[in-house]
DNA sequence: CAGATTGATGCGCGTAATGCAAATGGGATC
DNA sequence: GATCCCATTTGCATTACGCGCATCAATCTG
């Protein structure tokens, strides 16, 4: 709980977040009044927020419709994000994995708390319909990213990182508790790589392995996901392959297996 | 010039720019008496402004070394508004194309699988007939578009792309298969934008060139296509132009040329 | 161990964010 | 053109909260 008094700036960043909502960005962005509803704020102080926020090009407005939208400042920011090797060594992985080996939507996905972002995404080129993952969230939980980039957590960190998530929802076998999820850890750790069957979503079969630093912490997760139907049969051979593959980039991210990682890995957790 | 008050949030904001600077990502991020020095500010509440930007994800700090850098949210939130940016910024673009540079119908096109997806058009006003382009789908391998979208595929990525497409129709031009088509994409690689000269219809010609993400891949391909007796004279000069323009696109979607995004782009291609 | 550096925190002070209310500015409809 | 209605901005009194100073803990250096 603990409702952090949320300060001015927090609030002026959730305006933002509001803006690249769905139906913000469907609609061609909102105007101050649906922000300030939304947000539950004074339309006064939401007003004089997006007018800072636009004269530093962080939001823009429509013309016309007099909406806000997200401005070209955030889309340099991004282009400086977190890691750029990440995502320029990843690239050619993800397609090479789609395209050779699994012939399946492919991603790539770092932790943000207690949830798991899509960075970087591949199709096959036979998806008749292509949901747009990057920058989505979804839980850490229940995902088989989620539990590769869980994968060196003990007991007591997953407790503290999880204390607001919702077990026992998504698919039928989702875990019941973190106990219930540390135990599938175990099992992931074991064998290097994460399967899921249907605990995000009825239906859905996933495996995930870990990418790792330099310096041996987790800093992302390769995965591969489908219809039982589709892949159910192969996936065991799948996670070889996206364990191969996040070995690989893990390699051309400065990893190196040989040396011991456990100290430096268990200092990210704080 | 008169100094605004400069709000805290626009310090914080600034914040965030200093992070994205050359100096700041080259070093991996910077730490928080760097940051207060650089900026003026007292430690103490660059130190508390940091807190609540990372709690929020938009910085991230790193667990060695105390410093910060931009976090994955910024890059979630511009991953998720990119494509309302895309018809943002593109309609003016290619208003202005239309009026000012070649007064010849202009669009804007992303790639559907083997096909071309038209998501904006700008005719000019003396057209005749105006057929409603906007959703319309047409191959992406004897067009322009589809040839400025195809940009960075290497062979074997057009072969599986392509592998249902039907070669040798259309223009009398038309590539007659595979090899073909990607010879004149080696073309267009060199030169920046792509020339059709009766490929996809006869009489028709047209010109494209490739717009990128700021992550360096390609999202979308703006062109031009008239009637060869209108446009075939000056139409290495409209590839120019529509070059130019996309370039203009790009970096209004926060591509960075100079930047070595183009290691997405290079791995593409082998 | 002294000395320097870096980041976090406690605490009064004063600025700048806040909420209410009223004003402004279009578009509608009649 | 007069009257509403909606969305957005602005005036203003109040005070929360961002601010700088000083202090403290933790690391690094020599």
């Amino acid at each position: 709980m603990a409702d952090e008094p949320a300060s001015s700036l927090r609030r002026a960043l959730d305006l933002l977040d509001a803006l690249a909502s769905d139906d913000a960005v469907a609609q061609g962005g909102w105007g101050v009044s649906r922000l300030a509803a939304q947000q539950g704020r004074d339309k006064s102080q939401v007003s004089r927020t997006l007018r800072v926020l636009a004269d530093a090009g962080f939001v823009e407005r429509d013309a016309g419709s007099m909406a806000y939208r997200i401005g070209w400042h955030v889309f340099a920011l991004a282009a400086r994000a977190a890691d750029q090797r990440l995502l320029a060594a990843g690239a050619p992985i993800l397609r090479r994995l789609v395209e050779k080996d699994l012939g399946e939507r492919i991603h790539l996905s770092v932790l943000q708390g207690p949830e798991v972002l899509t960075i970087l995404t591949e199709t096959p080129p036979h998806a008749v319909q292509t949901v747009a993952w990057a920058g989505r969230l979804v839980p850490a939980h229940n995902t088989s990213s989620g539990r590769a980039l869980l994968i060196d957590h003990d007991r007591d960190e997953l407790e503290r990182l999880l204390a607001g998530a919702v077990f026992g929802v998504g698919g039928p076998n989702a875990p019941a508790d973190v106990n219930a999820l540390f135990e599938r850890i175990l099992v992931a750790r074991r064998q290097g790589f994460a399967i899921i069957d249907e605990e995000f979503e009825p239906g859905l079969v996933a495996a995930a392995a870990p990418v790792r630093g330099f310096r041996g912490e987790v800093v992302a997760a390769l995965n591969v996901s489908a219809p039982k139907f589709r892949l159910g049969a192969r996936l065991p051979l799948a996670g070889q392959a996206i364990k191969a593959a996040a070995d690989e980039l893990s390699r051309e991210l400065g990893y190196d297996a040989r040396r011991p990682t456990s100290l430096v890995a268990r200092a990210r957790a704080g």
